[in-house]
DNA sequence: TTTTGTGAAGCGCTTCACAGCT
DNA sequence: AGCTGTGAAGCGCTTCACAAAA
């Protein structure tokens, strides 16, 4: 396979997930069926596009046995197929409930990715929240960004500002954004956006439930 | 169409976010392909499959223009083909930081969707917290799910408690579970359950951006 | 025998192209 | 002329089925 199709790249994702919480025992695609309900072929078509050179490494115990996948191993073939293997620095945008919520996330949750800064403009959050990375006024994000070399952003402002702010952080030079305000946002098409949009996930959930009836 | 598709009923769900803070006047699916990158070939595929009696009432200004979708009459059709025409119930599980920011959020970001109550295992959380929805120690959780008749919950606990409270929840007859721990759950077939995981978007953040170097 | 890895078949989504309406 | 609605073609993902390995 020369390229990870989208919906492959979702669904390996989720299993590193998995992985990383899976013990050292092996893990069969029949296993990995019952934890996620996709298909043994499917989950082994997935990883037979992680490349031939990675697979070699993601087998059995110590030495090539066939029976499972070993999780470490996977979960590191994954993470270099996906081009997952370097840090990358983030900051946070708006300091209101969920923007210092995600401030305090731990370690773990985060994986890969460092937390480098927070901004807002009410200066008072500024100086008085308590935060594992430094904080600064609003008027500073583009020199801090360049500065740290910050790569994303997670946009925790409210609906009104959120447009304005994402343009403000597309010219400081970031280049993703993971939107939690409910406004669908225009960036370039060179700038990466993911959205977080809570009530369009519970209306996902709820088009799921009534198929389950 | 009989059925819509699963990558359509996303489409459309962002649809209706861009309906919803558009103004009165019509959107061409040439101008809406501009605000979401999808070909307007798509576009009118997708609102066709909303079913032909809706069809006739989104059409143009006041009587069938055929220049482009009123947005409200579309946002409502939609709604309808979707079968979101109807308000339910939720919860907030676990009131730390990310929980209690759920708590708050306000009206218009949830949509059709009513806040009915919050949980956590600290009693002293549900009585300090000021909240718009009463809170509940953990242990009432049973008792006031079945009671209002709540369908889906926000899970917000620590990332070890996560998969014995989904366990709590489905007996209690929760049937959508929109889950934040960074935790794969288990749980019965029937149960719907979306997982917002930041540290995954991050992920897919950091795919997209390198394949637009 | 159990389980992986993979070409080939099958199928569903997207794209195309054009008829129909205003 | 401009735009929508839609059958039909095209294409990409999933599923199948089986060879190969342990």
């Amino acid at each position: 396979m020369d390229q990870i199709s989208p919906p492959a790249r979702g669904r390996l994702l989720y299993l590193m997930r998995i992985l990383e919480s899976a013990g050292d025992e092996p893990l069969t695609s029949a296993q990995i069926e019952g934890l996620t309900g996709w298909s043994s072929n499917t989950i082994r078509k997935d990883i037979s596009c992680l490349g031939g050179d990675a697979m070699g490494s993601a087998h059995g115990h110590g030495m090539g046995s066939c029976n499972g996948y070993a999780p470490a191993a996977l979960a590191s073939a994954i993470r270099k197929a996906l081009e997952l293997d370097r840090r990358r620095k983030f900051c946070v945008v708006g300091l209101g409930r969920l923007g210092s919520a995600y401030l305090n996330f731990r370690n773990f949750e985060l994986g890969e990715f460092d937390l480098a800064a927070g901004f807002d403009t009410n200066v008072n959050r500024v100086e008085i929240l308590n935060s594992p990375a430094p904080l600064y006024p609003a008027y500073k994000m583009a020199e801090v960004i360049t500065r740290f070399g910050i790569e994303m952003a997670l946009l925790c402002v409210p609906a009104e500002a959120a447009q304005t702010v994402a343009e403000k952080l597309v010219t400081a030079g970031i280049r993703g954004i993971l939107n939690f305000a409910p406004v669908a946002l225009k960036v370039p098409p060179a700038i990466a956006v993911r959205n977080v949009f809570v009530a369009d996930e519970l209306r996902s959930l709820a088009i799921n439930m009534q198929s389950s009836i």
